[in-house]
RNA sequence: GGCAAUAUAGCUCAGCUGGUUAGAGCAUCGCAUUCAUAAUGCGAGGGUCGCAGGUUCGAGUCCCGCUAUUGCCA
C-alpha cells in the first residue's frame, strides 16, 4: 500500500429498464460493488455509477402494451430497480437514468464530434414496417415460419429450431408481432457511425484492455472486417431526436453507455467533483466496466471508438462475465429457477449470494452456476461453521470471564503474522477480479484459526485454576484471527463487517487496520453474525418464483398479436375415410434404447421396443429430448411406414410428435398399462 | 452453418510457461471432542483428468479428430 490513493471510476452495464432485476444481472452488480468496497477499503478512491437503460422500441412498445407512457414506464421500473439493488448492497454513488438531460447532452455531443470530425455516414435502407402500427419494426418484432426449415413463429433474424439466419423479409407467413399486420418493406435514410476509421486505434486498444478471451473474439470480428454501425431510428422512437435530423433519433445502443458519463457528470455536480479531470483524453484516473460477455460488440468495439472519435478517454479495462446458470441449466420460468432479486430477497439473506458468487468468480469470461444445493451447503459450512464460529467459540470465553475484555499480548504472533501477511496475496486476488481464489484463501485461514482454537482447548483451560490469563490469551488470538478474517471478507459481506465492527469495538475495517492487533481492548457482547441457510426457505423461494411468474404472465395483457390459434396456423387437413386411416398402422414402442447420432445435428436414434420385435428409428427430436430422458418411456410410432435410407443408416418408421420444432416439441406417451407392440385404433 | 469457450473425485471447483504417487472444500464413513448457531479437530475411502489418436524421455497441461454443453454471429 505504498501507491498514491488511485481514483477510479467503475460501471456495471444498465439494465434495462422494461423488466426487473434476477439473479442473472445480479451477478454483475455484485461482482463490481465487491471490486468498488475493496478499491475503497484499501484506501483508494472508487466511485461506482450506474443508470436505467431507457430508451428503446422494446420500452415504447411495452409501455403502450399497458397503458401508459414510456417515462412512466421507466420511472416505475427504476424505482423497481434500485429498491433491489440496495437490497443486495449493491452501493452505487449515483443511479441515474439515460433518460436525461446530462445523457441527451452528452449523445449530442459526442455524435456531433464525430459528425464532424467524418465518422457518420448516411445510406438509405430498406427495412420492414408496421402499415398499421406506422412504424419500422426491428427484426425481433417481425415474426413468421423460418424459410429454411419452416418452423413457425420466428423471430425476424433468426430460426431458434435451425439456426439459420436470415432477414426479416425472408420470413414466411410474416407478420407484426405489434399488430399482427403483414409487414411492408419501406426505404428510410439511416445514420451510420464508420467503425471501419478505427480498425488501426481499435486493433491496439484491444490487446491491452480486455480479457484474452476476449481478445479472441475481437480479432475475430476484425477478419470479418467491421461494418458501419446503424445508429438511427425512425419516428416514432423513444429515445433523443438526432440534432441536425428531424424526426431521427438515436438507437438506443447508442445512449446507452454514455448513460455512463452522463450519471457520473449527475453525481459530479451534486458533489463538486471535477468531470473533466475523469473524462479528459488525456486523464490519468482509472475507468472500468463490468459487463456480460454478450455486450462485448458494444464495449469493446463502439465505445472505444466513440470516445476515440469524440475526444474522450477511453476505458483502463472491459471486464467481461459469464452468464448464471441454475442447478446447471439455464434459468427457466416454468423449473422455478428464473429467480427474480425481490423473490429472493423475500426468502434469503443477500450476503448468502455475494458469498456464493464471490466464491466461484474468476477473472474470466466462464458461465458460473448456481446450484441451489451446493450454495446452501457451500454457505452453511464457509460462513457459518467455519468463519463465525471462530468467534462464536472465543467470545463468550472473553464476555463472562474477563468481561469483554481482550488479553494484552499476541501469544501466537507467528500465526497472526502469517494471517496478515495474506493481506497482499488476497488484495492482489480481489484487483484481478480472481474473487474465488481470495475465498479460497480466507477459508484456508478461517481453518487454521479452528484448529489453533481446537489445539489450545481454552475449555480445558477454564476448568484448570490459575489459568486464567491463558484462556484469556488464546481468546484473544482467535479474536484477532477472526477480525482479520471478516477485513478480508467485507468487500463480499458489507452487513456481517459492520456488525462485526460493532462488536469488537472498532471503527471499520482499513485494509491496513490489521496490522496492528486488537489489545487491550473491550469488545462488545456476541451476537450471532449469520443464520445457517434454511433448505425450506430455498423451497419456498424456488415455488415463490414459479408462482410470482405465473402471476405476472397471467396479468401481461397478451399482446395485440394476433396469437394464432393453431387451427389456424395449420388448418385441419382434407377429409379421409376410416379405410384410409386403417392403412396407418399405428404401435405402441417402449424406448429400448436412446443415443446421440454422431454427426447429426438434429437426430436422435431410437430403438424402440415393439413386444417381440424391435426397431431402429431416428428421430428429429434432438433439439428438444435428452436421450436419457427417454429410455424407458412408452410412446407412438408409425409401424408400417417403408424403411427410408438415412445418412446415418435405416430408419424403420416414426414416432409422433407435436410442435412447432426446437425445443417447442412433445412427442406422445400412451397412458400407464399400454403394452409395447399394441396396435392404436 | 461459421467461430469460440467449457468437459478434472458423488457435488462445486483449483491445477501457472508440459516433469515426481492429480489437489481443495463440501458430501460419505471411522475416531476424538463439547468452547461454539446439531458447530470443531484427526483420519479414511473416492478420479483410466469427456472419447480416440499424435508430438515428447515425459501430457490433465501442447496438436488433430470426435462427442456433449454453452455462448456469439453486430
Amino acid at each position: 500500500m505504498t501507491d498514491k490513493q488511485r481514483k477510479i471510476l467503475v460501471t456495471s452495464a444498465l439494465p434495462y429498464a422494461n423488466g426487473p432485476i434476477h439473479l442473472g444481472h445480479l451477478v454483475e452488480y455484485i461482482q463490481t460493488d465487491i471490486w468498488a468496497r475493496f478499491q475503497n477499503q484499501r484506501g483508494n478512491h472508487c466511485t461506482y455509477v450506474c443508470a436505467d437503460d431507457a430508451h428503446g422500441t422494446p420500452i415504447m412498445l411495452k409501455a403502450d402494451q399497458m397503458g401508459t407512457s414510456p417515462q412512466a414506464l421507466i420511472e416505475q421500473v427504476s424505482q423497481e430497480h434500485q429498491r433491489d439493488f440496495a437490497g443486495f448492497m449493491v452501493g452505487f454513488d449515483n443511479y441515474y437514468s439515460t433518460h436525461s438531460e446530462e445523457n441527451e447532452h452528452f449523445a449530442s455531443l459526442i455524435y456531433t464530434r464525430l459528425r464532424d470530425a467524418g465518422h457518420i455516414s448516411k445510406k438509405t435502407i430498406t427495412q420492414a414496417y408496421d402499415p398499421e402500427k406506422e412504424m419500422f419494426l426491428p427484426d425481433r418484432f417481425v415474426k413468421g415460419d423460418c424459410p429454411k426449415c419452416g418452423a413457425q413463429d420466428q423471430y425476424g433474424d433468426s430460426c431458434e429450431a435451425c439456426g439459420a439466419t436470415y432477414s426479416p423479409v425472408e420470413l414466411k407467413n410474416a407478420y407484426s408481432a405489434v399488430s399482427g399486420a403483414k409487414p411492408i418493406e419501406k426505404e428510410s435514410e439511416h445514420y451510420f457511425f464508420k467503425l471501419g476509421n478505427f480498425e488501426q486505434f481499435l486493433r491496439h486498444w484491444v490487446d491491452n484492455h480486455v480479457q484474452v478471451q476476449m481478445v479472441h473474439k475481437l480479432n475475430e470480428w476484425f477478419e470479418s472486417g467491421l461494418q458501419n454501425w446503424d445508429i438511427s431510428r425512425d419516428a416514432p422512437y423513444w429515445g433523443f431526436e438526432i440534432p441536425d435530423a428531424p424526426g431521427k433519433y438515436f438507437y438506443v445502443w447508442l445512449d446507452a453507455p454514455i448513460g455512463y458519463i452522463a450519471s457520473f457528470k449527475n453525481w459530479c455536480d451534486k458533489n463538486e467533483v471535477d468531470f473533466d479531470e475523469y473524462w479528459n483524453e488525456s486523464s490519468d484516473t482509472e475507468l472500468y466496466h463490468f459487463i456480460g460477455k454478450d455486450i462485448a460488440y458494444f464495449h469493446t468495439l463502439f465505445w472505444p471508438a466513440m470516445l476515440e472519435g469524440a475526444g474522450f478517454r477511453k476505458p483502463n479495462g472491459v471486464f467481461c462475465h459469464g452468464f448464471l446458470t441454475v442447478n446447471g441449466q439455464k434459468m427457466s420460468k416454468s423449473r422455478g429457477t428464473f429467480i427474480m432479486a425481490e423473490t429472493y430477497l423475500k426468502h434469503l439473506r443477500p450476503e448468502y449470494l455475494r458469498y456464493y458468487f464471490a466464491a466461484k468468480l474468476g477473472s474470466g469470461i466462464d458461465d458460473i452456476d448456481l446450484s441451489m444445493d451446493d450454495f446452501r451447503m457451500r454457505v452453511n459450512a464457509d460462513l457459518v461453521n467455519k468463519v463465525v464460529n471462530i468467534a462464536s467459540r472465543c467470545a463468550g470465553f472473553i464476555k463472562k470471564k474477563f468481561d469483554g475484555q481482550l488479553s494484552g499480548q499476541l501469544v501466537e504472533q507467528a500465526l497472526y503474522d502469517e494471517a496478515v501477511a495474506l493481506a497482499e496475496p488476497i488484495a492482489a486476488a480481489y484487483e484481478a477480479r480472481e474473487y474465488g481464489k481470495a475465498m479460497r484463501e480466507i477459508m484456508h485461514l478461517a481453518d487454521k484459526a479452528n484448529q489453533y482454537i481446537d489445539a489450545a482447548e481454552p475449555w480445558v483451560l477454564a476448568k484448570q485454576e490459575g489459568k486464567e490469563q491463558e484462556v484469556q490469551d488464546c481468546c484473544t488470538m482467535g479474536i484477532n484471527l477472526f477480525r482479520v478474517i471478516i477485513s478480508y471478507l467485507a468487500p463480499v459481506l458489507p452487513q456481517v463487517a459492520e456488525e462485526t465492527a460493532t462488536f469488537l469495538n472498532i471503527e471499520g475495517f482499513a485494509w491496513d487496520a490489521i496490522q496492528q492487533p486488537l489489545l487491550d481492548h473491550q469488545i462488545n457482547k456476541f451476537k450471532p453474525l449469520m443464520q445457517r441457510v434454511d433448505e425450506d426457505k430455498v423451497n419456498a423461494m424456488i415455488e415463490d418464483s414459479k408462482a410470482t411468474l405465473k402471476a405476472i404472465a397471467a396479468a401481461t395483457p397478451a399482446a395485440p398479436v394476433a396469437q394464432k390459434t393453431e387451427l389456424e396456423k395449420n388448418p385441419v387437413a382434407e377429409e379421409i375415410t376410416f379405410d384410409d386411416f386403417a392403412k396407418v398402422d399405428l404401435r405402441v414402442a417402449r424406448i429400448a434404447k436412446a443415443e446421440h447420432v454422431k454427426g447429426a445435428d438434429k437426430l436422435l436414434q431410437l430403438t424402440l421396443d415393439l413386444g417381440d420385435d424391435t426397431c431402429n428409428v431416428f428421430a428429429g427430436i434432438k433439439s428438444a429430448y435428452n436421450p436419457e430422458d427417454l429410455e424407458g418411456k412408452l410412446t407412438v410410432m408409425v409401424a408400417n411406414l417403408a424403411p427410408r435410407k438415412m445418412k446415418f443408416g435405416m430408419s424403420e418408421g416414426m414416432v409422433l410428435a407435436a410442435g412447432p420444432g426446437g425445443k417447442d416439441l412433445w412427442i406422445l406417451e400412451p397412458h400407464a398399462g399400454a403394452q409395447p407392440g399394441m396396435r392404436i385404433m
